[in-house]
DNA sequence: CGAATAGTGTCTATCAGACAATATTGG
DNA sequence: CCAATATTGTCTGATAGACACTATTCG
C-alpha cells in the first residue's frame, strides 16, 4: 500500500515514563496524579505529547526534567543523570476514551534522589513501592488491600518497565544505574535485592562482580556509612554487557 | 501538562516488519522495491499506514498477510504460522521528508516459505541474505561491493531486528519459528548457525538442546531428508524460556 | 566399503553456590 | 567485648566444550 501523505488517519502521539529507583531497600516508580478527566484523580505515570519537530527520545528526556529535574544519563559528562531506553509502544485504539492515542513508552533508571520528586508539588507525585501496586492480571500484591488501579493502561506498562528492569540488570551493568556515584558492593547488591526481591548471598556476590571485568572499578575511597568494616569505593566500568551474567535465582 | 485532544499536533503511525527467515544455510530478511517516491526504486521494509481504529499489532499481522500471505501464529492453531513481536519505535522527525511520520517496527520470524513471496509479484518483493546488507554504521559486509542503503530508516530497523533475533534465541525457544512444525536436532542446529553466523559443535547442541526440559519433543517419527542416519523428528515443546540458556560461542 | 549424518560417552577446566574464617569498624 | 558489615578462602556439584566412539543410512 503506497503512502499517501495528504490524506493519512491523524493520531496524537505521546511519551510515557516508567521511572524506576530504589528506596529504602525497595524498588519504587514514580507517579503523578491526574488533575482532569478521563481518570481525574487517578494516578498515572508521567509523562505527555510528542511535539511535532521532536525526537521521540528527547520528548521523553523533556517530559522527565519536567517532572522530576532529573538530567539524563550525557556521555560527556560521566555517570551523574539517569539512564532512558525505549520501552514499548502502546497502541489500543480504546486505552484514550476521547481519540486514538499511540504512546511511546520509556524506561528510566534512577538514583535515589535527595530531594524526591523535585520541581512538583508533593501532592501531585509520589514514589510508590512497585511491590504494592496492582498487576494488569490482577495477581496478589505484597499485603494490605488492592490499590486502585493506575490510569488508562498504565498498569501493564509499569509492568513491562518493571520486567524489562528486573531482566537487564541480569546481563547488563544496568544496576550501577540506581546507585550514585560512587557506591560499594553491599549496595549494589542491596539493589539487586530490591528489583529482584530476593536475598543474596553477600560473599559470593562480593566475588561475582569483583570478578567481572569491566563491571566495577575501584576509587581508592572508603567508606563506611553502611557501619561495620569500612568497604572500598567502587565507579561504573565501562563494559555494558556482562559476560559471565549475574544469576537470577530460580523462584 | 495536561491533554487537549483538540490542539494535538498530527502524526502519521506506521508499522515496519522485519521477516526474518533462514534459506539456503542463511539468515534471509524481506525486502520491498518501492514504487513511488521518495526513495523510488529502492528496497525498503515492508509495512504500511495503520488504521485508525486499528490496533498496532493487528496492522502488522494485516500488512504481513498482504505482503507475504503469511498468517500470525494463532494459539488455537498449534504451530503453524509465523512469530510476531513488538520491535522498536522510530519516530526521528526527519525519518519522511514529507511528513511526520511515527513507525512501530515489529519483528517476524518465518520458516522457510515453500512459495517465497507468495502473493507479491517476483519484481518487487524478494529475500535478501542479511550479510550482504549494508550496515547503518557503514559496517563492513561480506563480500562484494557494498549494496544501495534501504530506503529512509529500514537498514537501521532491520540491524535491531537482527540483534534481536540473534540475542533471543540464546534464552528462548524463538528458534523453533524458524523450522517447520516437525524438525530434526540437526535442522535446528543449522537454524542456530545461521543466524549466529558461527558453527556449533553437532554432538554437544544435540546434547544440550535434548537435555533442556520442555524445549523440544519427540513425535516418534524419523526422517533422512539430510541424508546419512534418520534422525528423530521433533517439535516445539511448550517451554518459551530456556534454562540454561543456549550459548552463543565467544566471536 | 566409504561418506555422511545421528547420537552417546568421557574427560577436564570452570563456575555457581554453600559456608568457614578473618578483617575492621562503632557502640 | 559484641554486633555488624566487608572480604577472602575452600569445598562440592554441575556443566560447557573438546573429542573418541558407535549407529544407520545411501551410493
Amino acid at each position: 500500500m503506497p503512502y499517501d501523505p495528504s490524506a493519512f488517519p491523524p493520531f496524537a502521539v505521546t511519551v510515557d515514563l516508567v521511572v524506576l529507583t530504589v528506596r529504602r531497600h525497595a524498588l519504587c516508580a514514580l507517579l503523578v496524579r491526574r488533575g482532569e478527566p478521563p481518570y481525574q484523580g487517578r494516578w498515572a505515570l508521567p509523562g505527555g505529547f510528542v511535539r511535532i519537530d521532536e525526537d521521540l527520545e528527547a520528548a521523553a528526556a523533556r517530559e522527565l526534567a519536567e517532572e522530576t529535574g532529573l538530567q539524563v544519563q550525557d556521555p560527556g559528562s560521566g555517570h551523574v543523570g539517569a539512564h532512558l531506553e525505549q520501552l514499548a509502544t502502546y497502541g489500543d485504539p480504546r486505552r484514550d476514551p476521547r481519540m486514538r492515542v499511540v504512546s511511546v513508552a520509556y524506561l528510566v533508571l534512577a538514583p535515589d534522589l535527595p530531594s524526591p520528586t523535585a520541581g512538583g508539588d508533593a501532592h501531585s507525585v509520589r514514589w510508590a513501592q512497585v511491590d504494592t501496586l496492582s498487576t494488569p492480571g490482577g495477581g496478589p500484591v505484597r499485603d494490605g488491600d488492592r490499590p486502585a488501579p493506575l490510569a488508562f493502561d498504565h498498569d501493564r506498562i509499569l509492568a513491562d518497565g518493571v520486567e524489562r528492569a528486573r531482566s537487564k540488570i541480569e546481563y547488563s551493568s544496568l544496576a550501577t544505574a540506581f546507585c550514585p556515584p560512587e557506591f560499594t558492593v553491599g549496595e549494589l547488591r542491596r539493589v539487586y535485592e530490591a528489583v529482584w526481591g530476593v536475598a543474596l548471598d553477600p560473599r559470593n556476590f562480593h566475588r561475582k562482580v569483583t570478578g567481572t571485568p569491566g563491571f566495577l572499578v575501584p576509587t581508592g575511597g572508603t567508606t563506611t556509612r553502611q557501619g561495620g568494616r569500612p568497604a572500598q569505593l567502587f565507579r561504573a566500568g565501562g563494559a555494558t554487557l556482562l559476560n559471565p551474567p549475574m544469576l537470577r535465582p530460580e523462584i
